[in-house]
DNA sequence: TTTTTCATTTGAACGATGCTTAGATAGCAC
DNA sequence: GTGCTATCTAAGCATCGTTCAAATGAAAAA
C-alpha cells in the first residue's frame, strides 16, 4: 500500500481565531496550521468560491507567496482542509453509530447522520468531494483506517446481520449505502425538494423517507 | 410555474467542427451556437479545468469580449452547455426506458443507463451538477417537462406497479432512485472500486450489484 | 443607390488569481 | 558573535473574468 506518513500529527482541533496581525513575529511559528484554519474560516464565512490562496494568505496576515513554503500549491492546501473534513465525518458517524434495532434502522440512522454532516458543513463537504474527483478517488484515509467512515458503514452492516464471509456482497452493500448517502447529501440542498420536506414533516423525516424508498431497487418488494 | 420561453429553439445537435478561421465574416452568423459547440469540444478534449471563457472564444476564433454579446457571463455559457447535457440525459433515459420485467429490473435498468451516461460524459455531467449546486437546484427543465429524466423515473415507477395515488411515496421513491443513481455516478469513477468491478465481472455488473444492494435500506429484507 | 442605423465584434484596459524567483529576515547550532 | 538555513516578502509573469470605447458591416430607410 502506497501511503507516506503524514507530515504532521493529525487531530481535528477547533479553528483558532485570527491572531492580531501586529503581534506576529517575522517567523510565524505554525503558519501551516494558521493557513488551514484561515481557509476553513473563509470557507465557512464566504463559501467555496471565495477561497483563493491569496485570500487565505490575507486572512492569515501573510504575503501571497508565504503559503508556498508549506504547501506545494493551492490543491495541497485544499487537500489538508479536506483531510480535516474527512476526519470530522468519521467522528460524526462514530457518534451516530449503531443506533436502531434492525438492519434498516441502523443503516438509515447512519445515512441520516452522513447527510446531516453534509448539510451542516456544505462548503467543507464540497471541498472534500472536489478534491476526490480531481484525484479520481476517495482519500486513502477513507478506505483503510479502521475508524474511517467507509469501514464504519461496513462494520455496521455486519453488526446488523450481514454475512461477513461474503466479502463481495459486503463491499457492494457498503458501496450502495455510501452512494445513497452521498446522492441524498447532494440533492438535499436543492430547493425543489422543499415541498417534499414540508409534506413529510421536516428535513430529517425527508431523509428517512428517501432512504426508506431505496427499496425500489430491492428484488422482492417488502410491505 | 415560473418558466420563461427559451430564447432559441432547442434540440441537441451534433457539435459543429470549428470553422476555418479565415472564412469567417466579421459578423459570425451564429456565434452563440458556435460558442456552445466550442465549449463542449474543449470540455471533451481538455476537461472542465481548461474551460475558460477566453479559451472558448479562442477555440471559436473570436476575441475574448465577443461572448459577452450572447451570454451575460461565463456562468450563462455553462448553463447553456449544461442545458444540452440535461437534454442528452433525457434522451439516454428515454432510450433505456422500461426494459425489464419487474420493478427492480426496470429501476436498475434505468439507473444503469443514468450511470453510463455520466461515465461516458464525465466533464459534461460535472458541469451539469456544478451549475445546479451554484443555483441550489436542478434546472426547471428537469422537473417539469414530461420527458424530463425525473418524470421518466417517476413514470417508470408507476408502470412497474407503484401506487400513483400516493403522491408523496411516489416522489420519495423517485428521489431515492435519483439519489442512488447520482451517488453511484460519482463513485463509479473512483479507482478504489476497480477491484470490485473486476470481482463481479465488469463495470455494468458492478452497477447492477450496487443497485441490488440498495436493499440494505429496505424495511423487510428480501431473499 | 445612397444613407442611416444598430447589433456585432474588436482592442485595450482593470483587478484578481496561481505561481515563480530573487532577496531580505531572523531563529538556531556552532 | 558567526554562519547556516528555513521562513517570509517584494516584485513580476501569465492567465483569468469582465468592462468600455471604438470599429465594422449587415440590413433597413431614404
Amino acid at each position: 500500500m502506497i501511503f507516506t506518513a503524514p507530515r504532521y500529527r493529525f487531530t481535528v482541533r477547533p479553528m483558532r481565531e485570527a491572531a492580531a496581525p501586529e503581534s506576529r513575529p517575522y517567523h510565524h511559528g505554525d503558519l501551516r496550521r494558521a493557513l488551514i484554519d484561515a481557509a476553513r474560516r473563509l470557507l465557512e464565512q464566504e463559501g467555496p468560491t471565495a477561497l483563493s490562496l491569496r485570500a487565505v494568505a490575507r486572512e492569515a496576515g501573510v504575503s501571497p507567496a508565504a503559503p508556498y513554503h508549506h504547501f506545494k500549491d493551492k490543491g495541497e492546501l485544499l487537500d489538508a482542509v479536506a483531510h480535516e473534513g474527512w476526519e470530522m465525518l468519521n467522528q460524526a458517524l462514530t457518534a451516530a453509530r449503531a443506533k436502531g434495532a434492525n438492519l434498516h434502522d441502523k443503516m438509515a440512522g447512519l445515512g441520516v447522520a452522513y447527510v446531516l454532516f453534509a448539510r451542516d458543513n456544505p462548503s467543507l463537504y464540497r471541498v472534500m468531494y472536489d478534491g476526490s474527483r480531481d484525484k479520481e478517488d476517495l482519500p486513502t484515509q477513507m478506505r483503510m483506517k479502521d475508524d474511517s467512515a467507509y469501514c464504519q458503514v461496513r462494520d455496521t452492516l455486519v453488526e446488523a446481520g450481514a454475512d461477513p464471509t461474503d466479502e463481495i456482497a459486503l463491499e457492494l452493500a457498503t458501496t450502495a449505502a455510501w452512494c445513497a448517502a452521498h446522492g441524498l447529501a447532494e440533492m438535499a440542498s436543492f430547493k425543489s425538494f422543499d415541498h417534499l420536506k414540508d409534506a413529510v414533516g421536516g428535513e430529517e423525516a425527508f431523509f428517512h423517507g428517501v432512504f426508506e424508498h431505496m427499496k425500489v431497487f430491492a428484488k422482492v418488494q417488502p410491505d
